[in-house]
RNA sequence: CGGGGUGUAGCGCAGUCCGGUUAGCGCACCUGCUUUGGGAGCAGGGGGUCGGGAGUUCGAAUCUCUCCACCCCGACCA
């Protein structure tokens, strides 16, 4: 056939990478590390950012622009900042090329060289934060709640479409504070905004939590994360918000006054997610047949394909029907392309991920009906044409439903409560998963535990109770448990 | 960045070991006709810097060197 996907049980990083390829949403580029997202891979993205802009201005942010480039002197301020970044920074050194000096090709112009050179984002705490103190010089300036979507760059070794390239989309928040306290709120308000976000609209379920020190990030008081569980039994760090403390504030010179007329250091967040979420939900309900899409982030939820090649009769169903679902907010795509057969559509669509496909043949218009196909899980059923319009959305709301219930079920399935050594490594061999487990606290620990199984904490999750217990490891004294997976 | 692999038409591949006509095949593409309820059939047609460069040779997709890109496994990381 034209199309076929590598099964996942034979090759998991084939199938990913086959559905990527044959969904349309990204390919390699001419340049190491970076790839193309194709239109519907962007279409997709665009679904994500809106509903994510949304419910940032919801909780009182705004949207502003900080540049690309940032002097690398601002970089090396925040000591933990640098070290986390330096190894993966592109530099910008030289402003000018020339023509070689054979007349040919074209050289960077040694003339043209930087006084300072510029660093390529990784991330914007330090040049927003070096802004910000112009910003900021009383308790009236603040809270300071602003978003920015942009194009980060991370020199990465080893790259996968959407988990790990080397330029990849995002939004970044930057907050300022007066107090502690509301830093750290805003902190976990933004964590719960990426949590609904996964669930509601990836319907991806997501644990809440707080990194260890080992897996924070650089420059952070307090990681927050929202972990999600792969169909492969591994973990993806699926969105971040940090508390940063005082520790921008401090290396950028942040002060503001209170009404008392004291002197302070600006309080900080910074959270974001990025493309990546594409990744995660692709490799959280896809199958065999292609990419599965939940219906609030599907670019088009609903195609209808004539059977057979179009006349009068169907296409007029066809435009009644897109018409009565696009009042009640339905996209929804015909395509009469008579060049294509009906089975290479619904094969091609099904690729695609789309959720419902509308079938419309002379044989069902005879019987006032038409069938309807649903991608979660293939069943089809003949629907009266009159109830359509109840119809469609109910199946989409309860399509959304279905693949929340699906994946909340597969991690169920793959989330152990583990209390010996053995066990634990078994469990991470055999089947991955979450694995709920007594920890010592130790930085040692965790990184002895990474060297000989591959797992790491993934967080400490909010809702975990405190329990006495001992250290998968060492069997020293725990509190709690945390959870342990292998990661992307 | 280390180990392994791949690179030949838009995609997937054969040919490379052992150098020798005009570099093939399937899918896709174009034209026409017939088809159309799960990836259509027939006929005709177009499309190639054999990843780039250098070398060996009468002659290189094939041998040598070098560079590049990608994939898999590690280390590093969102």
């Amino acid at each position: 056939m034209a199309k076929e996907i590598t099964a996942r049980a034979d090759d998991y990083s084939q199938w990913y990478n086959d559905i990527v390829k044959k969904a349309g949403l990204a390919e390699h580029s001419a340049v190491r590390g970076c790839m193309v997202i194709k239109p519907y891979g962007f279409a997709i993205w665009e679904k994500m950012q809106a509903q994510l802009d949304a419910m940032f201005k919801d909780t009182g942010h705004v949207n502003a622009y900080f540049p690309l480039f940032i002097p690398k002197s601002f970089l090396s301020r925040e000591a933990d900042h640098v070290e986390g970044f330096a190894k993966e920074c592109a530099v910008v050194t030289h402003y000018r090329l020339k023509k070689g000096a054979d007349g040919e090709g074209i050289v960077v112009d040694p003339d043209a060289k930087l006084e300072e050179e510029l660093i390529v984002r990784p991330t914007s705490e330090t040049i927003i934060w070096n802004t910000y103190r112009d910003w900021i010089s009383s308790y009236r300036d603040l809270p300071l709640l602003v978003n920015q979507w942009a194009n980060v760059v991370r020199w990465e070794m080893r790259t996968r479409f959407f988990l790990r390239t080397a330029e990849f989309l995002w939004q970044e928040g930057h907050t300022a504070h007066a107090t502690k306290e509301e830093a750290i709120a805003e902190a976990k308000q933004m964590q719960e905004v990426y949590a609904s976000f996964a669930q509601d609209y990836m319907a991806m379920p997501v644990v809440q939590g707080s990194k260890t020190e080992t897996e924070r990030f650089a420059g952070a008081v307090d990681t927050m994360t929202i972990e999600a569980l792969m169909q492969d039994g591994k973990a993806l760090q699926a969105g971040t918000s940090h508390f940063l403390g005082q520790n921008f504030a401090k290396a950028f010179d942040v002060k503001f006054l209170n009404q008392d007329n004291k002197e302070s250091y600006v309080w900080a967040t910074s959270w974001g997610v990025s493309t990546r979420l594409i990744g995660g939900l692709i490799m959280t309900h896809s199958d065999d047949d292609g990419l599965v899409l939940p219906p609030k982030l599907a670019p088009t939820q609903v195609v209808i394909v004539p059977i057979p090649k179009p006349n009068e009769t169907i296409a007029e169903v066809a435009e009644d029907i897109k018409r009565q679902l696009g009042q009640l907010g339905v996209s929804v795509k015909i395509d009469d392309d008579p060049k294509k057969r009906p089975g290479f559509k619904f094969a091609e669509y099904e690729m695609m991920g789309i959720p419902v496909r509308i079938g419309i043949g002379m044989r069902d218009l005879e019987k006032s009906v038409v069938e309807v196909a649903r991608r979660d899980t293939k069943e089809k059923t003949q629907i009266p044409l009159d109830q359509i319009h109840q119809y469609i959305p109910a199946l989409l709301s309860e399509i959304q439903d279905n693949l929340y219930a699906r994946s909340l079920q597969f991690r169920k399935d793959h989330w152990r409560q583990v209390d010996d050594w053995d066990t634990f490594q078994e469990t991470l061999e055999e089947e991955g998963g979450f694995i709920s487990a007594h920890w010592d606290g130790t930085s040692e620990t965790e990184k002895r535990i990474k060297e000989l199984t591959k797992a790491t904490i993934r967080c400490i999750p909010n809702d975990q109770p405190l329990e006495n217990g001992s250290c998968i490891l060492t069997g020293a004294p725990s509190s709690r448990r945390v959870l342990f997976a292998k990661a992307y």
